[in-house]
DNA sequence: TGAATATCGTCAAGTATCTTGACTATACGG
DNA sequence: CCGTATAGTCAAGATACTTGACGATATTCA
């Protein structure tokens, strides 16, 4: 019992949570290094998960904001990022003066296709180890559970 | 054409990843607020991340940081934020005057029961969800997938 | 028309988490 | 005893996010 302070006795990590956070974890790692690798630089999970939200034809800013789950303060700092790597830009919207156009810039548009490509790439790798069918059961697995979640998330925080 | 802007025409978030990350942030989110609604306002994603390699019968700081794959810097501030709250506490180690051996409170100890249990709600709620087949699917995937990754993942940063 | 109100974006300051670098104290091997 | 490795700390900086306050434009409606 002194001997040797027993550690890994209990917290044995296999619950779905724990589960699904190393594997989102395991995924983004993979995919930033691979994003790193083929010369994006400035790519971080942060700014992936706002690019994840702005279509190739670009958005209005505002229309950014609902989409992704954080304060409009968020959003602004993580686009002056961008702007400032030079991936997107902001133009005016000529519709609404209050309003800006947030667009990918040539840089931008190369990162996403290469981003296209390594998710192709990674999840051939996922196949390969576990197999076609169990990849998709899995993949099924995580739409049912996302639909059968419906509206329950909190709203945006910031917004007031 | 001109007439809404026509929003996601693209970026379908419909590969693994982004499922991953989706799932796992949900999780994250009903653990948390369900913490919090249990009394315990001291917690966080991060700080649970810690508590997750902490077994209930404590352990050296050094253990703890080779578990948790970030610098020992990061376990420490960590450490002194849940030593404020009163979660764990701090004692020297008898057996090396240099280490530090990390034990739970009274007040850390009631935080896991009730995670647990909040685990176990959370869980129930998936299989409600999805049925018990797709959720025990779910886990299989993830856990060969995690099997089949070995130790391809990274050192862990600051431990120079 | 024109005033009240709402929306869009920005600026500023603070918090949490994590990183690198430098440092002290203790242990261990020869 | 001495050199080196290990355990932990202190300090400073980067990133991501939060709240609060604000200016500019749009919308509503009396």
């Amino acid at each position: 019992m002194v001997k040797e302070l027993d550690e890994k006795t209990d917290v044995l990590p296999d619950h779905v949570g724990w589960r699904l956070w190393q594997a989102s974890r395991a995924w983004q790692a993979e995919f930033a290094a691979a994003m790193r690798a083929a010369g994006h630089a400035w790519f971080s999970e942060a700014r992936a998960g706002l690019l994840g939200h702005i279509p190739r034809n670009g958005t209005r800013q505002s229309a950014l904001i609902e989409r992704a789950a954080t304060s409009k303060q968020a959003v602004q700092q993580l686009l002056d990022g961008l702007e400032a790597e030079g991936v997107l830009e902001r133009l005016p919207d000529p519709r609404d003066g209050r309003g800006k156009l947030v667009r990918y810039t040539r840089k931008g548009l190369d990162a996403l296709r290469d981003g296209d490509r390594i998710k192709l790439q990674i999840e051939r790798g996922y196949i390969d180890r576990i197999g076609e069918q169990q990849f998709a059961a899995l993949m099924d697995a995580l739409r049912s559970l996302d639909a059968g979640q419906g509206d329950a998330s909190g709203e945006a925080p910031g917004s007031k």
